[in-house]
DNA sequence: CTAGGGTTAG
């Protein structure tokens, strides 16, 4: 009314109808009315106001704008006005604007500038900056305000003393806090819960939650439902049941069960123990309104307990739910792409991706990182790549997940690509991030990346990170570099199961069965329970070095002493030990009595053995069985067509190569490379296009002159093409394997080994050709090919001439 | 109160 009187009669406010309007926006919360009274407020009385008058105008100002939610323009109040005001309640109006909705830092800056204006804070100022200092995790210059509080003798205020608690917890500087905690004269119940929910929050310090909660009640302070909501998420994540159901049990005596936030946390935290039905029970008996936290957390219960298809209907029958104040939020669409991966299922990935883009959530980071990782691991890397490439905000955990999603899809050198690019950008590469590298650097065999990672590790202080040396363990061993590989795993002070699977196969893939085997015993010494990749890496550690008895030995122990059932893995590494080892007969008898119906994978074991004994009878048997299952491959492919070469066989060698096409399976081109000075080098088979050709060439050449005087002839019936001998001879030389030995020879010094790396398996006449390499340059040569590692050393492989 | 990136085997 008074505003539309004014406007209509052009005349002025005085300073008492500024101070009615400004009382009247703030029911309206008329940010434009305000703005204007503002405005007049500048022009007409603030400068000739007395203190008192200019105080009280910019406090009620200050309390308008923060009212509406708009910091800036609380701030521009202060900015504009031409003195400062001298009240400190008014300072901590806006630092508080800005340490509830950010930008926290612009928290601090005014804490700061109150100073340098000669305003003493006071003990309300304090709990509001440490919680900017908290949000923005600023533990130096939280210090540095409890430098002040001494100071002033504030900090043994019960609000200064558990916002200084509250701080270093978030912080993560818990003793710190408990130093500062210890200190209290006398402790509330928020102040207890500040310390133990800085326990909780860092998941690692479970044991110490508990005992503060225990420690709480003996000081005879009870626990209220923020006490319990601070500790269930900690009881969650340690999978401590029997604490959680003692609180359930505590919470129902004291009907904290109705609050919402309680039962949603006891509802997650049956969820992350796997106990469905209870979750459940809580999600259909709480008699509150659930909101959408409590239905995301349900459908969070769904996921990790595997219920994958009633996850996506609760999800459906939420998004049907005729609720307008319940809508999925970014944190439910997080969950439901949770699912997703797990199904590998893109398509509803692809929808909840359309879902987020229609309401806004696109943006929205966690969401974002959660819908890349969800296509790398359906598989879907180009989509994953494309939506990396179009998110504008990224961060590390964005990196961490492309990274790893190109290496779990073969894409290892644009892994390191991307890596490179991130540390471009300023962002620093975190845990999760070095464990997509040193997959890649191990899938490369690039070693110096590898062990630059290594450094990088090391500096960074993630080597007493047990999944880290895990993954360092496998990246020595996969370069090559089997003795490092050892020292990393001897010098960890801490392991678990993946620590000696990794290492177990590690000796397997460089054909050092007995050591593995040994490695074995050594675990079960420190009494280390096997499970079942265990088994796997040493039945195939065993395979690799011909080790049939003890094969067969630890695969009918493994249930009878260790009670794991074996599954079809197991059984594809039996049946690649037995017929590796030419048993036909009991392989035969094998697979006919496994309780389930044999794999592509058994019967490929068994096709790869009999083109290497030359069984080609059988080998056509298998073929046919693998038709028959319709998941021809490539692999089979050559393999069949590799061994009617073998026995002479022209043209049925010809005719599968003519099924092969007909059917649109392409042969993968034979791929080597080799690192040099921390660039890799790779080659294709007959590559001409590296600038050194010429000189690769010459140097396989003067190589040959010198094999055939050893006795050397191109094994032709490694050529699958139907050429002329010389010509077969011609077309083997330059064998991708070759071209990356020459290069290495060419290019490391003779002390130095030479490491090539091969995408399929090795072929047996560059088998033959390298074994001659290393006697005549007296050079140690490693290959690793697709299934494990050749070292030729004076004219002898360490495989025995069985891969 | 719910929530994103992750080591071993085939």
């Amino acid at each position: 009314m008074l505003w539309a009187m004014h406007l209509k009669s052009h005349k002025s406010f005085s300073l008492a109808d500024c101070k009615h309007l400004l009382e009247d926006c703030l029911q309206s919360k008329s940010v434009f009315q305000g703005k204007t009274v503002h405005q007049h407020l500048i022009k007409n009385h603030i400068p000739h106001g007395d203190d008192d008058h200019f105080n009280q105008t910019i406090e009620k100002l200050t309390l308008f704008y923060l009212a509406c939610n708009k910091v800036e323009y609380a701030r521009r109040v202060f900015d504009r006005s031409p003195r400062k005001p001298k009240k400190v309640v008014i300072w901590n109006l806006l630092i508080k604007g800005y340490a509830w909705n950010g930008p926290f830092g612009e928290a601090i800056n005014f804490y700061y500038k109150t100073l340098e204006l000669g305003i003493q804070p006071s003990k309300f100022t304090f709990p509001i900056v440490l919680k900017a200092c908290s949000a923005l995790q600023a533990i130096e210059t939280g210090k540095d305000i409890h430098v002040h509080a001494k100071r002033l003798r504030l900090d043994s205020d019960v609000y200064v003393s558990t916002a200084l608690v509250d701080m270093y917890a978030k912080c993560g500087c818990l003793d710190d806090a408990e130093t500062v905690f210890n200190e209290m004269p006398h402790r509330d119940v928020v102040a207890w819960n500040s310390m133990i929910s800085g326990f909780s929050l860092h998941g690692v310090y479970y044991h110490d939650t508990i005992r503060l909660l225990v420690r709480m009640q003996n000081d005879f302070i009870s626990p209220n439902s923020s006490t319990i909501a601070a500790v269930l998420p900690a009881v969650a994540q340690a999978n401590a049941l029997s604490h959680g159901k003692a609180m359930h049990g505590f919470c129902a005596r004291r009907a904290y069960i109705d609050d919402i936030i309680v039962a949603t946390g006891l509802l997650d935290m049956y969820g992350k123990c796997q106990y469905m039905d209870y979750a459940r029970r809580i999600f259909d008996k709480v008699s509150i309104v659930k909101n959408e936290v409590t239905w995301s957390a349900m459908l969070g219960a769904y996921v990790i307990c595997d219920f994958m298809r009633e996850a996506l209907e609760f999800f459906l029958e939420m998004m049907r739910l005729k609720d307008f104040t319940l809508f999925p939020t970014p944190v439910t669409l997080a969950t439901v792409l949770r699912a997703c991966a797990k199904l590998t299922d893109s398509s509803i990935g692809r929808c909840i991706h359309c879902y987020a883009i229609k309401s806004g959530f696109v943006s929205d980071l966690m969401l974002g990182n959660t819908l890349l990782s969800t296509y790398a691991k359906c598989g879907v890397v180009i989509d994953a790549k494309q939506f990396f490439y179009e998110m504008d905000l990224k961060d590390s955990v964005s990196y961490s997940a492309i990274i790893s999603g190109c290496v779990q899809n073969g894409h290892a050198k644009e892994a390191l690509r991307l890596f490179h690019k991130m540390q471009l950008s300023g962002l620093y590469p975190e845990l999760a991030t070095m464990l997509g590298v040193l997959p890649a650097c191990a899938h490369l065999a690039a070693i110096q990346h590898g062990s630059c990672s290594h450094c990088y590790a090391i500096v960074h202080g993630l080597t007493t990170e047990i999944t880290i040396c895990n993954a360092l363990i496998d990246m020595y061993a996969k370069c090559g570099r089997i003795d490092t590989a050892r020292r990393v795993f001897d010098t960890m002070h801490k392991r678990d199961i993946v620590s000696w699977n990794a290492i177990i196969i590690a000796y397997g893939i460089h054909g050092l069965g007995m050591e593995a085997l040994l490695l074995f015993d050594n675990m079960l010494v420190e009494c280390l329970e096997p499970d079942d990749v265990t088994f796997i890496c040493l039945l195939s550690a065993c395979s690799h070095s011909g080790l049939v008895t003890e094969g067969k030995h630890w695969f009918n122990a493994m249930r009878q002493d260790f009670g794991i059932t074996p599954r079809m893995e197991h059984y594809i590494c039996m049946a690649d030990l037995l017929s590796r080892a030419g048993k036909f007969e009991e392989v035969c008898n094998f697979i006919e009595k496994m309780p389930f119906e044999p794999d592509v994978h058994i019967w490929s074991a068994l096709l790869a053995a009999c083109r290497v004994h030359r069984n080609v009878e059988l080998g056509e048997e298998v073929s046919k069985k693998i038709q028959k299952l319709g998941h021809g491959s490539t692999g089979n492919f050559v393999l069949l067509s590799n061994m009617y070469s073998t026995v002479g066989r022209w043209d049925d060698a010809a005719q599968i190569r003519i099924l092969q096409r007909e059917q649109g399976f392409k042969k993968s081109p034979g791929c080597s490379w080799i690192e040099i000075g921390g660039v890799v080098h790779a080659f294709f088979g007959g590559d001409r296009s590296h600038p050194h050709s010429p000189q690769i060439n010459n140097k396989i050449d003067e190589l040959l002159v010198e094999m055939r005087r050893l006795g050397y002839h191109g094994e032709a019936s490694y050529v699958l093409q139907d050429v002329e001998d010389e010509e077969k001879e011609h077309i083997l030389l330059y064998h991708s394997e070759k071209l990356a030995i020459a290069f290495g020879l060419l290019n490391l010094s003779p002390n130095k080994p030479i490491l090539v790396t091969k995408n399929l398996r090795v072929c047996g006449d560059c088998h033959t050709a390298i074994k001659l390499i290393s006697l005549i340059t007296k050079r140690n040569i490693t290959v690793r090919d697709a299934s494990r590692f050749h070292h030729f050393k004076d004219g002898i492989c360490n495989c025995g001439d069985f891969w």
